[in-house]
DNA sequence: TTCACTGCAAACCTTTTGCAATTCT
DNA sequence: AGAATTGCAAAAGGTTTGCAGTGAA
């Protein structure tokens, strides 16, 4: 079980980028994170920590990591979050890395992702009723997680 | 068959909101899309049709429609769109106006607005893998729409 | 006539760009 | 050393706010 903050440091490493300060100090923050961020958010966290980082470092680190998919954005707000880790196993091949679905808490704004929902039917369906060829679809699901429903 | 400009101006009129001169520009604007616009693009359009409004009042009269169900959000770029009007024959009661699926064209940035897919089942299997207690989801579908296929 | 609504000015927040200085490797 | 990356300054873009003036009902 490694920590998606030693995956990440490995996946850049391996393609050539380099550690620097920033980059570290960036993917922390998204490894302690448990909801989305926003880049000012992100670069205010780091400036408490103590080591200031530049807000344009920081919109320049989220787009190298989101190129390399460790983060996606939330579509409703634009924050970002870490791309969880994914079990290979239960993971269809062809859906691999993009196709993600969150679930947003709206009490808590605590974000869980989930992968492997079945959305072939739903695919179908489209591609029947509407003569639309899909690609690729973004999913939210907007509710209450385990930890806030009461009762 | 009702327009969708008819539709909005009864709605508003019905409500007691005053049908302005700028709020009949937006809504034939949008009467007229095929694609979704931003505030400033909507300003443009209007503008080019030569009498200008200004852009703070399409903000504030897209803001009035968005509050009364006259149009939606994309999320994926914030742009707006009229609402489509449903038929209410095979509409689910409990999704009324609140459950749009979008098909996003790549090529034509066409937008198409889906209501009625049977999502009961991908919402189920939410709640049980991960009880997370859905209220409300968003998903747009991204690919090729009729037209814009080849072959 | 009255009050909702608009237009204008200005502020605010977010994101992007260019370039010189820094710092990983 | 050399190239990638950062920080700074500045601009560009989008959105919001306050207030006085306008116009729909």
């Amino acid at each position: 079980m490694t920590s998606y903050l030693a995956h990440a440091l490995h996946v850049l490493k391996d393609r050539k980028y380099r550690i620097t300060q920033p980059r570290k100090r960036v993917l922390e923050i998204l490894n302690d994170a448990h909801s989305a961020l926003s880049a000012y958010e992100i670069k205010d966290l780091i400036d408490r920590a103590g080591e200031p980082v530049d807000t344009v470092s920081v919109y320049r680190i989220l787009e190298c990591l989101e190129e390399n998919h460790l983060i996606h954005r939330v579509l409703q707000t634009g924050k970002v979050r870490k791309c969880q880790l994914e079990d290979e196993s239960d993971c269809r091949r062809e859906e691999h890395n993009h196709c993600h679905h969150l679930l947003i808490c709206r009490q808590c704004s605590g974000i869980e992702e989930v992968h492997c929902l079945n959305m072939a039917q739903v695919v179908t369906q489209v591609q029947r009723e509407s003569d639309f060829q899909v690609d690729a679809h973004h999913l939210e699901f907007f509710g209450l997680c385990r930890k806030c429903q009461v009762g």
